[in-house]
DNA sequence: GACAAAAAAGCACGACCGTTCGTACCTTGT
DNA sequence: ACAAGGTACGAACGGTCGTGCTTTTTTGTC
């Protein structure tokens, strides 16, 4: 049984790879059999299926988001320091990631949002999780004195995703090169409207 | 060549529903031929390849798009009550559109990045042409000085982008009733911040 | 080193994939 | 009314898909 979990966790972290370009649908067990010089149905019997297969491809993706985007954070000072921590973390983790195709969460994010199942709901749950703790971040920000006490956390929240959506838009289908400059500057421009006092109404 | 045309545009219409769900790859020319109640090899020869099936459904799926998005916010105010009429139409386009899986170009946009072929071509072409509108729509709301002289219009254009896609992930995979509401907030507090003067820094 | 358990392979299956081909039908222009 | 040709069908192709079985190989334990 050592060896078996060893092997098994190889397989997961070639699916990885495979299912951020292929997508979790397009990831299929003939393929990644092949990459890792193993029968299909030796492949298969480690997942039982593959819906399983699925399941645990997105467990451990959003194990490595959470260590290397979420985790790494928490040292950062509470409140805007943290944020900005999340959101820079967040840009790096979806391309000088080492999966070639970007982030599994947002590439299946698109893809399943019609495909009801066990998948998609382990999805939605990840996802939900995460926009919890973004706005968990925005009410310590909003503690620390860091932004106004009137400010929405879950709809900053909403912002702080939507950014990074269009970041991974533009880089990775347009493959535009000013696209990290462009998510950092709506980012600055997001945590300004934050910061500073209530605008007069024009 | 009459009748020919007429189930062409027909299979189009429905290959768009079954594309806007499945995605552009999932979309199978046996289950399309199924649903028109035809034979796979009598519709298949209307388009000779799967690619020119995906190519001609990403065709209409742009006019669809202009003709419900574009078009008719052309006939609002230049500057900002088009740019108003833009994100107000592209918001409705996404949901209560007949396309049950909502925006097609969407979809693809993540489910192609990594796919190279000359359906990813076609689709970055129109998403640059609609990056460039956004961005020229930008640039009429400053002549009409509706917008400071010193917003960037690509970089307005590219968080307008951000907070449709934003919308599409919380609306379509989360199911959040509050989607709409965030999404409209965000944009007006993109109109603001292009609006009012300066701030002063902190 | 024997033995049970775990792991992997081998093989086969039915279903569906995109595609090709030959052949009918049916619409169209004359 | 008729010929021409556009349109659709049915069958078949080589593949790949996910998934079961059975058998063989490898592994860990006494």
């Amino acid at each position: 049984m050592r060896k078996g979990e060893a092997t098994r966790e190889r397989i997961l972290e070639s699916a990885l790879e495979l299912a951020s370009t292929e997508g979790l649908t397009g990831l299929s067990i003939g393929r990644l059999a092949e990459r890792n010089a193993m029968s299909k149905s030796g492949l298969f019997s480690h997942f039982g299926s593959k819906e399983g297969l699925q399941l645990d491809v997105l467990e451990l993706a959003t194990a490595k988001f959470r260590e290397t985007v979420f985790t790494p954070a928490l040292r950062a000072d509470r409140g805007e320091p943290r944020i900005r921590a999340l959101f820079t973390r967040w840009l790096d983790w979806i391309d000088h990631q080492s999966l070639p195709g970007g982030c599994l969460l947002t590439a299946a994010a698109a893809e399943l949002d019609d495909q009801p199942g066990a998948t998609r709901d382990a999805l939605v749950d990840v996802q939900r999780q995460w926009a919890d703790t973004l706005a968990r971040s925005v009410r310590i920000a909003i503690e620390e004195r860091h932004f106004r006490p009137d400010v929405d956390p879950p709809l900053f929240a909403f912002q702080l995703h939507a950014i990074v959506l269009g970041y991974h838009h533009a880089r990775r289908l347009l493959r535009d090169p000013q696209a990290g400059r462009r998510a950092r500057e709506a980012f600055e421009a997001l945590l300004e409207s934050a910061r500073r006092r209530k605008a007069r109404s024009v």
